[in-house]
DNA sequence: GGATATATTGTCAAGAGTGACAATAAATGG
DNA sequence: CCATTTATTGTCACTCTTGACAATATATCC
């Protein structure tokens, strides 16, 4: 009875437009023009779909967080039975595998965070979340360690990894990466009594 | 003969409130009407002084280089003969040591990086002389350790801080600090053989 | 006090970014 | 073909940002 709506779409194509272009220029440089020229639209056509800036940047932190823990727990799914640690290793830090944008995303709403509370609020649970769940791999292979200890090892291994993330923009780093991998590998070696 | 130059008083002005709207807003964000509020003093006196916004960019990096090469010195400076590594600790991650804005500088440069391939040249070579420096201090309490672990610990430990430096927007978030710092510890201690 | 160099203020035009809405085009069911 | 709903395009007004330059004020030396 009418023309059939394709808004799931578009909606999609203008938040990915938007998720990169927050990622390349920050939250206040990824301009509505910019983002309709990065999706291939117009920018009517972002408000007709989305809405203004605001509407805008609210989905896309949920976007956000909902393909965060989406991956996170596909990673955790993959694991195997044992050399879960390898395997998690090579996920965070083997360049093949590497995505920044998750991590470019999170740095960029992170800045924002300074001008809006609830946003910082909800960053605070999430980068708390990604780091519990860090720790809750780390446990299964090391089910004697110190619950402080495990969890000293999955904020420090969270930060090797989104430093090695955030430095994307430079170009590959290889031999940062590989330095950062090996760290990793000593600070979860440290567990071992 | 003349009206007293204040030019490099001016300049110094204007470079901290640029320093401090790049931190906060990113380079994109940061516009030269927030930079001369922040400064308390007028566009035309930004121009007068410093010149136009890529001027304002190009001195910005330069005192970005010149303060953290400083910071870093003095730092390495104030270490005393024994305990080397604690004082680091203490300086990288006590809180009331704590400063991010040359985290979160970093971190806006990199991202406006990705456009201007000299500027990410500079910041590849920065990044790897902060690791370096801290691989030096390393390897002064541990002189028998191999080489490439200490630039692994020294890669490991600068993610670390960079990570929990980055989220100073978010606020005080004591429960990563701490254990952050367990985690660097641990990781300096994976070098005892 | 006058010459001089600098600081400071003011203004103008051009372009980018945004929000709101009108107008047109297209696809579907009947 | 018609009615209906949605997609798409277009446009207008307003604000923000920037660059350039003119005009004025101020401090110093002679």
């Amino acid at each position: 009875m009418a023309r059939p709506s394709v808004k799931q779409e578009r909606r999609a194509q203008i938040l990915e437009a938007f998720e990169h272009c927050v990622a390349h220029y920050g939250v206040e440089g990824a301009t509505l023009e910019r983002v309709a020229e990065q999706a291939g639209l117009t920018r009517s056509l972002i408000r007709h779909n989305v809405g203004n800036r605001d509407a805008l940047l609210e989905a896309l932190v949920e976007r956000f967080l909902a393909r965060s823990r989406r991956r996170m727990a596909e990673m955790l799914a993959a694991l195997p039975e044992s050399g879960r640690l390898d395997v998690l290793l090579d996920w965070l830090f083997d360049p093949r595998f590497a995505d920044s944008t998750d991590v470019l995303v999170a740095e960029a709403l992170i800045a924002a965070g300074a001008r809006d509370e609830r946003l910082a609020e909800t960053l605070r649970r999430w980068l708390a979340a990604v780091v519990e769940d860090f720790a809750r791999v780390i446990a299964l292979d090391h089910p004697e360690a110190a619950a402080e200890d495990i969890e000293a090892v999955a904020a420090g291994l969270t930060g090797i990894y989104f430093n090695v993330e955030s430095t994307a923009p430079l170009g590959p780093m290889p031999a940062l990466r590989a330095a950062s991998r090996r760290a990793a590998a000593k600070l979860i070696g440290s567990l071992e009594s």
